[in-house]
DNA sequence: TGAAATGTTGGGGCG
DNA sequence: ACGCCCCAACATTTC
């Protein structure tokens, strides 16, 4: 008789899973189980939000094959060890994490236990793709290319219709509750199944026109499968076949393998500048503007709608991060990790690779960053990517009446335009918190001082 | 995965 | 008819 636990960690899924399939090939019986341990990871709102509701769907399709999911709070190493007495384990399955703090707990707990480790949640193996003169890729197209020459994605891996689990006590699944998460429930629904619905329709309507479409809140134009990946109810790989040829596409997807690859070969990046001529940037402190920020009450109409859409509904358009990130970098001054915090806190696909090397390209500290005088006009980006201001509208209502020829700039609309558009500025709509031009001007400057 | 400043060109108005 | 000026429209450079 042998038995297993099956490890889980971002892989809330029993299909295309191959630490699950080889665990239930090679052994009589497994115990599946996940471990909360907030000593390697806190999770933000969001995550925990959906993190409950995948060990839920997780719970159900152990249940449909005949199995149960164990879940436990608490030292991951305390529990795994506990556990492997306590079933007479002769090994551990589990798909590789490569965040800093759980990759590191992996390896200490291969050198305890035997594993079989597989790579279940990315399409590339971070170690083996070949490092440029001794250093890892700094730039996504040549990582890129070099992932397309070595990649090899696996088919889907067997699973029986029936598996034998070891029954062991659980913990509550229950996370404390958030009235903000109300507005989650609205808008998610955190199960694989609801994923791959999610991934068909995306294919059959939107991936065509994907390219083009990405850009443009107003259009639903983007996969929103972010969650899904992240929480690992969809595998990469089954992503990657079922989109396979759309060039677009699967540069995002690389994206995330780059955003992966970065910080585990910088794991300092997690808290630090990568570019440390970054340090010596003079931030400014100001807690004032910063809540304007998370409330998406800056005056600036495309940067407001963002940060609500966030806000309503934990998730926003790539276009939105990019624009709402400037801005609180290179018009509010504000130092990267806040932003990021904020991101981390309230994204439904908050994941920390992805979230700081984002966070690093804007601030133009990180790897193949944008150049630090690469300014986004909140205006012009208004103008160009939601020219009639539908995205705008839907988010902020107190502008509905107001003519698509000020949506992106209300400050300057004639007083009898507002008037008639039922718009009292700085008492209904906020008046810009900083004059966009003059702070162009101040980051110029400012960066100038760092260069060299 | 920028935007502003500066440079160049060419058509049309006009003396 | 010609040259001059103006200024879009586009291209290039700079931050």
């Amino acid at each position: 008789m042998k038995k297993a636990i099956v490890w889980h960690n971002l892989d809330l899924r029993t299909e295309w899973n191959p630490a699950l399939s080889a665990a239930v090939q090679e052994c009589d019986e497994i115990l599946p189980l996940y471990i909360y341990d907030e000593k390697i990871e806190k999770l933000g709102s969001a995550s925990k939000w959906w993190l409950e509701g995948a060990l839920k769907d997780l719970s159900s399709e152990y249940q449909a094959l005949g199995g149960k999911l164990c879940f436990r709070v608490g030292d991951t190493k305390k529990i795994l060890g506990e556990l492997v007495g306590k079933i007479g384990a002769e090994s551990l399955y589990f798909n590789a994490q490569f965040e800093p703090a759980i990759f590191q707990l992996q390896k200490q707990i291969t050198k305890k236990y035997p594993c079989e480790v597989f790579n279940g949640n990315h399409l590339i193996d971070p170690r083996e793709i070949e490092v440029s003169k001794g250093k890892p890729y700094s730039v996504f197209t040549p990582f890129y290319k070099a992932c397309l020459k070595e990649i090899s994605v696996p088919t889907k891996p067997p699973l029986p219709r029936k598996i034998h689990t070891i029954v062991s006590k659980s913990d509550s699944l229950k996370f404390p509750h958030e009235r903000w998460m109300k507005k989650l429930e609205k808008n998610w629904t955190p199960t694989r199944r609801e994923g791959l619905k999610h991934l068909k329709q995306f294919i059959s309507s939107s991936l065509k026109k994907y390219k083009y479409d990405r850009d443009y809140p107003a259009i639903k134009g983007t996969s929103k499968l972010s969650p899904y990946l992240h929480f690992g109810q969809l595998c990469p790989h089954e992503i990657w076949h079922a989109v396979k040829g759309k060039e677009a596409y699967t540069r995002q997807l690389f994206w995330r393998e780059f955003g992966t690859y970065f910080l585990f070969h910088f794991p300092d990046a997690q808290k630090k500048n990568w570019n440390h001529k970054f340090d010596k940037f003079l931030w400014d402190k100001n807690p004032r503007l910063y809540e304007k920020w998370t409330e998406g009450r800056t005056g600036y109409p495309i940067v407001d709608a963002g940060m609500r859409q966030l806000y309503e509904t934990g998730w926003m358009h790539n276009r939105l991060r990019m624009i709402v990130a400037s801005f609180l970098i290179k018009d509010l001054f504000i130092h990267w990790t806040y932003g990021e915090k904020w991101f981390w806190d309230t994204l439904v696909d908050a994941d920390m690779a992805n979230n700081i090397l984002g966070w690093q390209w804007t601030a133009g500290s990180g790897p193949d960053a944008a150049p630090y005088f690469r300014i986004f006009n909140p205006t012009l980006q208004g103008k160009r990517f939601d020219p009639h201001g539908e995205f705008v509208k839907e988010y902020l209502p107190e502008l509905r009446d107001l003519p698509e020829k000020w949506i992106h700039q209300p400050w300057k609309a004639p007083k009898e335009v507002l008037e008639k558009a039922g718009i009292h500025l700085g008492k209904d709509y906020p008046l810009p918190v900083v004059e966009h031009e003059k702070a162009r001007e101040e980051a110029l400057k400012r960066f100038n001082k760092i260069k060299r």
